[in-house]
DNA sequence: ATTTATACTGTATATATATTCAGTAAAATT
DNA sequence: AATTTTACTGAATATATATACAGTATAAAT
């Protein structure tokens, strides 16, 4: 989808401001007072290039005709569940995938990109149970104290995150499991994400 | 709220599948063409009584100014998330509500009534943490081993459920804890619901 | 170097639209 | 029995609204 530019941005967040509150889309003067033009030529223009865009479609001839395309809107989106097996990394690959769950955006503080389904009870003590879906974001800057999902070859793990220099320091919550040591620039070691929350479906 | 009339239902209907259509509400003239009928004045008439009785709100002047009140829309719902305090009962009376979060229908495989915001350690075990949210669906029919919501007089606590004849043993999930016996028709014992599910944000 | 896109003001206008008024008639309430 | 609500047709109209046209100016793309 081509990018917009930042005053199309503000036609755009101002027609979803304005659906919101008021529950029908703006006219090209009710764009204008929002906006601070003075010619309702200004938004015909802005919704034009909206219109070529993509991101809304305008119903020639009928009033406010403005229609948020699929992408634009936000609806209620599906967010994949990405099974954790021992041998296998947690890619968004259609092989990888449980299945599509349902979800708000809003349902944690930070965005995220996948669930993982969790195996096993390395993480036990962080209270992070068996087939338990902990919300991941996919991003290489992680700070001590994280709970991380790295990878190191073909194996995936959730642990704590703990560096000090050069030296990572990978350790479970679980006493039963074994702390592990790598170093940063091991070939085939990688951070995937972070856990940014967790859902139990009992 | 009052009752609507068949054909007030089909105008409101015919509102709902316009909008979902097209992304924006219907004009009188468009009611008729759905509708079938010849006035625009049938549709005023069916708008004003749907304003009326509360199903709507109209922008006097304005086109298309149909909004549908928050009852009548279909949108993503809240759910109160109430705070587990020692000294006092998870209603879902307003002073004991923190705040609504929204959520989808099929985020569990069950149904729930609200959160319960955990405070303390008692459940640790079970993997549910201090401030993590347990979703509740209130229900006295709970079997052996389910996590439940228990109240004790005025103390409320989330606890393992185990009962054998008139005897019932709630038990915690952390060693540290006390499990507790009570009978069955102790006054002022009551299980307000069991858990279904949780949420963790980090 | 030329064209296209961006970002507007300002004026004008055909028409899309809400809304009022005048009726008719049956059903429901008071 | 009288009034209100429901359920329309049909015509009229003020105005809300989309949209075209004429400009100006800068930035980006070809």
């Amino acid at each position: 989808m081509k990018e917009l530019t930042i005053q199309q941005k503000k036609v755009l967040q101002c027609i979803k401001f304005y659906i919101k509150k008021t529950g029908f889309p703006p006219t090209r003067a009710d764009i204008c007072r929002e906006l601070g033009f003075k010619s309702p030529n200004a938004a015909e223009s802005h919704l034009r290039a909206l219109e070529k865009k993509g991101y809304i479609t305008i119903e020639n001839g009928a009033s406010r005709g403005i229609n948020l395309t699929e992408n634009t809107a936000e609806k209620s989106q599906t967010i994949p569940v990405i099974g954790l097996v021992a041998a296998g990394s947690p890619t968004l690959a259609d092989e990888n995938i449980e299945k599509h769950i349902p979800y708000q955006e809003s349902l944690f503080l930070s965005d995220f990109d996948y669930f993982l389904r969790v195996k096993g009870l390395s993480m036990k003590d962080a209270g992070i149970m068996e087939d338990d879906l902990v919300a991941i974001k996919k991003t290489s800057e992680v700070r001590n104290g994280d709970i991380v999902v790295a990878r190191i070859d073909d194996e995936v793990t959730l642990k704590y995150f703990q560096s000090s220099g050069n030296q990572i320091k990978l350790i479970p919550a679980n006493d039963d499991f074994d702390e592990i040591y790598i170093d940063k620039e091991t070939e085939g070691f990688f951070i995937e994400g972070k856990s940014v929350g967790l859902i139990r479906e009992n």
